[in-house]
DNA sequence: TAAATCCTGTCA
DNA sequence: TGACAGGATTTA
């Protein structure tokens, strides 16, 4: 599913197409597929549109209109922003349909039907960012930061903290399994109880396993493609994830499996303390 | 805090 | 054929 890392990957391909991206014409074919304003109303505020920049804000993909609007996507479990010719064939998984000044299109592809897009006005997206916990890739994200983090909520366990989007913005399912190994800490581990060295190797866990994502280019155990249909690579070098019953690439135990903050996890329970 | 909800492809 | 997966939001 779409974490940070993949995100990140798409927002720094479609960088890549400024600065002509003008959104010319815009064609909603799953109305609930947007959240805010109503499906017309997004459809008459973002046409005619040039994007200025492309950002991302924790999984939130963010396209800076030249109106000062923004359009933000979120891809949630299965969606995937495609770059096609006209020519090519709609599959009935394309809920919208951006066409560009030069032809092409970006389509929008969810199976399940889970992703969201929005149309957010400036005093809208301000209001968005302070419901976001910090971005852990932040260059001032550091273990004083991960303190604060754990601080706020000291009773939880430490991957249904690391999840929540309001006290850490960025983190899934795969990655917050990737990072809890790397840091040898236990997903159920109390967040307060953490001494100083072990919050160190946990800010450093995530933010390494982060930026090992974003240099491959995303995990893809399924659904994650790029603008051009390419998938990621990081699932070639996941520790913990996909990895039930085989070794521990540390210890040799057995990695386990648990439902924690009701998702699955794998973790080693043997050096995960 | 936990459960239900939204969805449908995938797998047993 | 039915259970399962899961991010975020809503409800109990």
């Amino acid at each position: 599913m779409p974490e940070l890392p993949e995100v990140e990957s798409l927002r720094r391909d479609l960088l890549q197409l400024l600065p002509d991206l003008v959104l010319v014409g815009v064609e909603i074919r799953y109305p609930p597929i947007v959240a805010r304003p109503s499906p017309e109303e997004f459809c008459r505020r973002v046409e005619g549109r040039r994007v200025l920049d492309v950002g991302r804000r924790g999984k939130l993909l963010l396209l800076r209109l030249d109106s000062g609007e923004t359009a933000a996507l979120h891809r949630r479990m299965t969606g995937n922003l495609l770059l096609t010719q006209p020519t090519e064939p709609v599959d009935h998984h394309v809920h919208a349909v951006f066409r560009l000044a030069d032809g092409r299109q970006l389509r929008y592809r969810d199976p399940r039907k889970f992703g969201r897009l929005a149309l957010l006005t400036p005093g809208e997206m301000v209001a968005l960012d302070a419901e976001l916990g910090p971005e852990p890739l932040d260059p001032t994200f550091d273990a004083v930061a991960m303190a604060e983090v754990l601080r706020s909520a000291p009773g939880r366990g430490l991957k249904a903290l690391l999840l929540d989007q309001r006290r850490l913005a960025g983190l899934g399912n795969i990655y917050v399994d990737e990072a809890l190994w790397r840091a040898g800490l236990h997903p159920l581990r109390l967040a307060g109880s953490l001494a100083p060295d072990e919050v160190a190797a946990l800010q450093r866990a995530i933010r390494s396993v982060l930026e090992e994502g974003i240099a491959h280019r995303g995990t893809s155990l399924r659904d994650h493609l790029d603008p051009d249909g390419r998938p990621g690579s990081y699932q070639d070098y996941l520790q913990v994830v996909g990895r039930v019953g085989q070794p521990c690439r540390r210890c040799g135990a057995p990695l386990a499996r648990a439902v924690v903050a009701s998702r699955g996890t794998v973790y080693c329970p043997a050096c995960q303390r």
